[in-house]
DNA sequence: CAGTGGTCTAGACCACCTA
DNA sequence: AGGTGGTCTAGACCACTGC
């Protein structure tokens, strides 16, 4: 019935960028045109087209130099804001904050360590330690919504900042949730890797309690150091979509080496 | 020109709620549409009109009733499901989150105290310690954009859940902002009612560092407790607009009373 | 007063789920 | 097949800023 928007006809088509037309980028690139805009402004600003400090063009002209629209731009734009790279100024204009590369972690990402060591500015690594089936304590039980006792899956595994072991993650999942053979769990796999390739889950959301400890001989005999210097002690809860409990987590954090920074930013 | 959009011709206006036409809505409330969705959701959340767990109304039926656009009503669900209080799946519906309760801070308020008291379920309250002007350190300098040495105004606050003491706060901010008379300060504010009163500046963005150490004698003396137990350090910077450093503060934070939890959610 | 970001609308098409 | 959330467009009006 309705035909695709009429596109091509723009005059300023200046740049390198290529912008699939409609949603058939859906298809194409698997990424949304947001998504796309997000990544070459992204891109701008860390190359410094977009210099630290100085006034990005604005929503309008962006929207006509990229061929989308102004709300498509909009949410680009505010994607970029929550995560404090630019400052917005209604009435005046957008501006690249200087400050973006202080910041080691993004949004709450505190549950993805890959990512946290990667902000840190370090190659992250991860080493598979132990794996074993045991029976649920009456706490995890409770956590996990299961049955008393009902059996687990236990994850030990040791992350590593280039050649420096960083934080020592312990992870719990339910056995009722495997989907496939327990002997072929890679567990130097991302955590949301194994979730997909053996329990054919998504995590859908975190809940992540930060808490301060004494770091204690155990943690200590992989993180090396004084055993009785504080450390941050992460504790998760994954769940998936349908609000299930996936898994518990528990992190020993070594903040000597690695920083555990946030930004926020308002409209 | 162009007329308003008309308006009030719905049908299904069943509920209580009054939303103002068009953008009109800026003068009467200060509140956005989309915020006044917001809170309307958020109520009939809290409330249980929509069960924990449920599936709520379509965006469709929710844009029909509540006589915005669907796109008003998806800003409005986005915020809610960013904080995990809804959870979303495309081709089925949106379900109400029964783990929301979970969580106490939702993303990155770390330095809202108030917030963060409030959100732990307690009543909380400021007790002013006290306010001096005293040189900068050559770090506090460097952090804060100053010459070596310039003034600095150094606020100590005591942060109270109930009736106990939780965060012993600590802010430096230069003397150069300050645009009211020093004696005039009331250290018993929130920081975001102190800069806006006492120094005409807006917070626009913050960066936080959350590490561990050990509680010593000197916060001891207004935490209480064991002298040796490991405590939160959150130390944090904020900007202004115009990416000017207001202020760098050090909240020791007591973790054994207050929870420090985030919720992470994706689409 | 012109330009910028902020908000909202109305309508279109898509991908996905459930039945 | 019908409905739901996900994405995008085009256009309008507002509030704020700086000249």
């Amino acid at each position: 019935m309705k035909v695709l928007v009429e596109k091509g006809t723009k005059k300023k088509r200046q740049t390198i960028v290529i912008l699939q037309v409609g949603s058939l980028m859906n298809f194409v690139q698997g990424k949304t045109v947001a998504n796309q805009v997000d990544e070459i402004l992204l891109e701008r600003i860390r190359d410094e087209t977009y210099s630290p400090g100085s006034r990005m063009p604005s929503e309008s002209e962006l929207s006509d130099e990229l061929g989308v629209s102004r709300a498509t731009v909009r949410t680009a734009l505010a994607k970029l804001a929550a995560n404090g790279l630019i400052l917005r100024k209604q009435g005046d204009g957008t501006y690249v904050n200087a400050r973006a590369r202080d910041a080691s972690a993004f949004l709450g990402n505190l549950w993805d360590l890959v990512e946290l060591i990667e902000g840190n500015g370090f190659k992250p690594s991860i080493r598979f330690l132990s794996i074993e089936r045991r029976p649920a304590t009456e706490k995890e039980a409770f956590a996990l919504a299961l049955e008393p006792s009902e059996d687990l899956i236990a994850l030990r595994r040791l992350f590593y900042a280039d050649q420096q072991a960083v934080i020592l993650a312990d992870n719990v999942i339910p056995s009722s949730l495997l989907r496939e053979p327990f002997e072929s769990i890679d567990g130097s796999l991302h955590i949301r890797d194994i979730f997909q390739k053996y329990f054919h889950q998504k995590i859908a959301f975190a809940i992540t309690d930060i808490r301060s400890a004494v770091i204690g001989e155990e943690a200590c005999t992989y993180l090396g150091g004084e055993s009785d210097r504080a450390i941050l002690k992460l504790q998760v809860a994954l769940y998936g979509k349908n609000n299930l409990p996936l898994a518990l987590g528990t992190n020993i954090f070594d903040d000597s080496v690695l920083r555990l920074s946030l930004v926020q930013a308002w409209s």
